[in-house]
DNA sequence: AGCTAGTACATGTATGTACGAGTGGAGGAG
DNA sequence: CTCCTCCACTCGTACATACATGTACTAGCT
C-alpha cells in the first residue's frame, strides 16, 4: 500500500464512487505498480484510505474481479491475477505429417514447449447423436456414436476439455473404441482404416464458461473460453469425426494460416 | 411470476443462499421458463417470494448478469437476453475470387444475410508503429505506417471495430490513404499496386473487453470479445498490412476450413 | 387531443451492522 | 526447540435502511 498513490474519489463526479475506485485500482494494475501476483490492499485499508463503506469497495472489487484482472482467495486476499504462458495452437496441429511422429498433437507439442502434458477422466461410451452431432456427422436421426470424452493438463493444470464424436458404424470394435488409441490418434486410426482425411473445419465461438466447464477447467471468475468445434472430413467427402473442445482462453492463442487465393 | 415455480432455498445447504437463487434462475432461464426477451421478476416479488433481504437478491442477479445470461434495465427490470442472429464468418472471406465483386468483404455478406451494413468513426493518420506492430511488419524500430481505424454496424448495432496498419513506404500517397479505399477494399489496392497477395496469418484470442471496447461495442455486461489480429503477406514474403479487430462475441462465430496434409 | 405533473415501481448507489470461515503468525506449553 | 493453541486479519455471506434515478402509466389541466 506505501507504494501505492491511489487518487482520492471526487464526490461532484457523475461518475459512481465504486467505478471511480475501481478504475483507480486498475490503472495501478496498468501501470505495474501492482504487478501480477502482488496483492491488492485490503478491503479495511481502503476502505480507510477512500472513506468509504464495506460494500461500496466489495462493488470495485467485484468489478475487477469480473473483468477478470484479479482474484480475491478467502482469508488470505486479494491478488492481481498472473496470467500462465500463452500456448499457441497452430492451424495445422492435425495434418498428416505432424501425426506421423506417432504421438497426439497434444503430448508432442506441449513437451515442446518444455510442459508436462496429462490426460484424465477418459471416458468412452456409445450413444444415440444429439440432432446436432448427427447432422454435423450426416447421420440419420437417432444413429449412433462412439463417444470419447477427456480431459487435457499442462503441468497439473486442466486447459482444455474434448469430446470425440465418431460414427459407430466406422468406430465400433476398433481400437478407436479403446482407452488407448494407440499411436497418432484416432485420426491416425482412421487413415489406418481407410477413411484417408481430406480437410477438417473448424467453427470457433468465445462465451462465458457454463458452471461445469468452470470447474473443470478451474477457471478464475471473469474468464472466457473458446468453445471450438472440429469435424474431420474424409476423401470420400463424408464427415468422419467431431471433436467438440472448450479451452480456457487464457491459456490459448489460435493462430490459422490462409492462403490468398 | 405466476407460472414461473421457483423451488425455495435450503437454509441449510453448505450452497449460499444466493447462489442457490442464482441456480433457480439459471435454470429457469435453461428450461425456457424464463425465454429469450422475457423479463425476470423485479427484486421485490423475489425478496418476497425468497424471504431474504435486497443485497442477497442482486448478489444472485449480480451472477447470472456476469454470466451473460441476462441485462439489467434501469427504471424498467432485468430481462433474459435474447442473442441477436449470428454471422458466421468464413476463413476465406478475403480471398481474391471474392473481392472481385467490387465490395468489401463486410458490406457484401451483410447485404447477402439480409442486414444493413455500415461503417463509421473512420479515422485515417500517420504515426510511428507501436513495437508489436513493427515487429509484425517486419518494420525498423520507428517506422511510420498508415494507420485506417473504423467502426462496423449491423442494422446501426456496433459489431466490430478494426484497425489496419500499412507501412507508409506503401501506403502513403496512395488512396489506400484515403477515407475511400476504391472497390474491392484495400487488399484490391495493394494488389493494383503490385504487392500481389499470398496468404493471411489470423491470431486469435478471446477475453473480456476492455472499458472502451465494450463501449464502442455497446456490450452487455459479461460478454466476451474475439481480439483478432490478421497480417498479410505478399508474395515476395513480406507483411505489408494488418488488421486488429475486436469482435462481439455473441454476434460472431469464425470459421476455418484446413487441409489434412 | 395533447401536454404536464404526479405517482408507483423498477434498478442503482451507498451506509451500517453482524457473524461466518479460512489463513497464518505469535506466543505459550511441553 | 517443537508443537499447538489462540488470535488477529482476511474475505464471504447476510441482514436492514436510505435515498437517487430512470421508466411508464395516469390523472388532470390546457
Amino acid at each position: 500500500m506505501a507504494d501505492l498513490a491511489l487518487p482520492e474519489v471526487d464526490p461532484t463526479s457523475d461518475r459512481p464512487i465504486f467505478k471511480q475506485i475501481a478504475d483507480h485500482l486498475r490503472e495501478a494494475i496498468g501501470r505495474g505498480d501492482l504487478p501480477p501476483g502482488s496483492k491488492v490492499p485490503s478491503e479495511s485499508q481502503l476502505m480507510a484510505h477512500y472513506g468509504v463503506a464495506r460494500m461500496t469497495l466489495r462493488n470495485a472489487l467485484q468489478i475487477l474481479q469480473s473483468e477478470g484482472l484479479t482474484v480475491a482467495e478467502h482469508g488470505r486476499g486479494v491478488f492481481v491475477r498472473s496470467r500462465p504462458p500463452v500456448r499457441r495452437l497452430a492451424s495445422d496441429r492435425f495434418a498428416r505429417r505432424h501425426r506421423e511422429r506417432g504421438k497426439a498433437a497434444f503430448i508432442a507439442e506441449t513437451e515442446d514447449a518444455g510442459g508436462k502434458p496429462s490426460v484424465d477422466s477418459l471416458q468412452i461410451n456409445e450413444t444415440k447423436a444429439s440432432a446436432d452431432v448427427a447432422k454435423r456427422l450426416g447421420l440419420a436421426k437417432g444413429g449412433r456414436v462412439i463417444v470419447r470424452s477427456r480431459r487435457y493438463l499442462i503441468d497439473g493444470h486442466p486447459v482444455e476439455t474434448a469430446v470425440s464424436y465418431i460414427p459407430s458404424e466406422i468406430a465400433r470394435g476398433t481400437q478407436i473404441a479403446q482407452p488407448d488409441s494407440g499411436p497418432g490418434g484416432i485420426y491416425a486410426r482412421l487413415e489406418d482404416m481407410g477413411h484417408r482425411l481430406d480437410r477438417f473445419e473448424e467453427e470457433i465461438r468465445c462465451r462465458m464458461p457454463l458452471r461445469e466447464e468452470a470447474k473443470a477447467l478451474r477457471l478464475a471468475p471473469g474468464v472466457p473460453v473458446f468453445h471450438l468445434v472440429r469435424t474431420a472430413f474424409a476423401e470420400s467427402g463424408k464427415a468422419v469425426e467431431i471433436c467438440d473442445t472448450v479451452m480456457s482462453s487464457d491459456v490459448y492463442v489460435l493462430m490459422y494460416q490462409l492462403p490468398a487465393r
